[in-house]
DNA sequence: TCAACACTTAAGTTGCAGCTTAAGTATCTG
DNA sequence: CAGATACTTAAGCTGCAACTTAAGTGTTGA
């Protein structure tokens, strides 16, 4: 069960279409920060200052070996999101039903 | 299929512990803005801006009647989201699943 | 009619996100 | 070992997010 701060810092994480670019591109698979910035109109250090926003919120892991940082996706914050994500929508569309049935009631179902 | 912009809005909206208190709130039914600042620990003008960032992300929608505004919650970008996180980390997961067997083959499967 | 209520508008402060350029530090490759 | 590669660190700029207080506006109930 996340935190709030760790919602918050995954939500926010995933604000931002550069670093939404960054988590498609690695659920493709890892890949190193010269790999992830290759799309991205912007400095490399910028890139890593989006990758470091990855990694605090957890999202994003990596490790360096050699000259190479190999970063990854990892599933466990993902999961995270879409659980709350899912838990309000569900309730929101089980009110939404609810509702339908109700004025169905008082005035009479659709054929 | 939402745009690129839609969902920065959606995941900004959705960054802030203040506004995710007031979907929840939302999730269980409409709310006046008192209702949803009442738990809030802050000025009122503050919870007005958090609502004009929802409801400019679409998550939210509002009308006035008398001097009360009453709010709710939209289900559509609520579902954007979802779609999305869903997407990726199905990408992930079906990817680690493929490395497990990969491993399994290679290093002899677990008993 | 007038005071309480439920916002609304305006204006200002503070801090930090998201870039930039410049100058590093390791690590490979020929 | 020199030059290319793959980041890394540092420093600074700009704009906007997240509040605040103060002063409105329109609505309602006694």
């Amino acid at each position: 069960m996340a935190a709030t701060a760790d919602l918050d810092d995954a939500f926010l994480a995933l604000a931002d279409p550069s670093r939404r670019s960054m988590v498609e591109r690695l659920s493709r698979g890892p890949a190193s920060v010269s790999e992830l910035a290759e799309p991205l109109a912007m400095s490399l250090p910028a890139v890593v200052q989006h990758l470091g926003v990855l990694q605090r919120s957890g999202l994003v892991s990596s490790e360096k070996v050699g000259r190479v940082r190999t970063c990854r996706l990892q599933p466990e914050p993902m999961q995270a999101v879409e659980r709350w994500i899912a838990a309000h929508r569900a309730d929101l569309e089980r009110r939404l039903d609810r509702l339908g049935d109700v004025l169905d009631e008082t005035y009479g179902r659709k054929q």
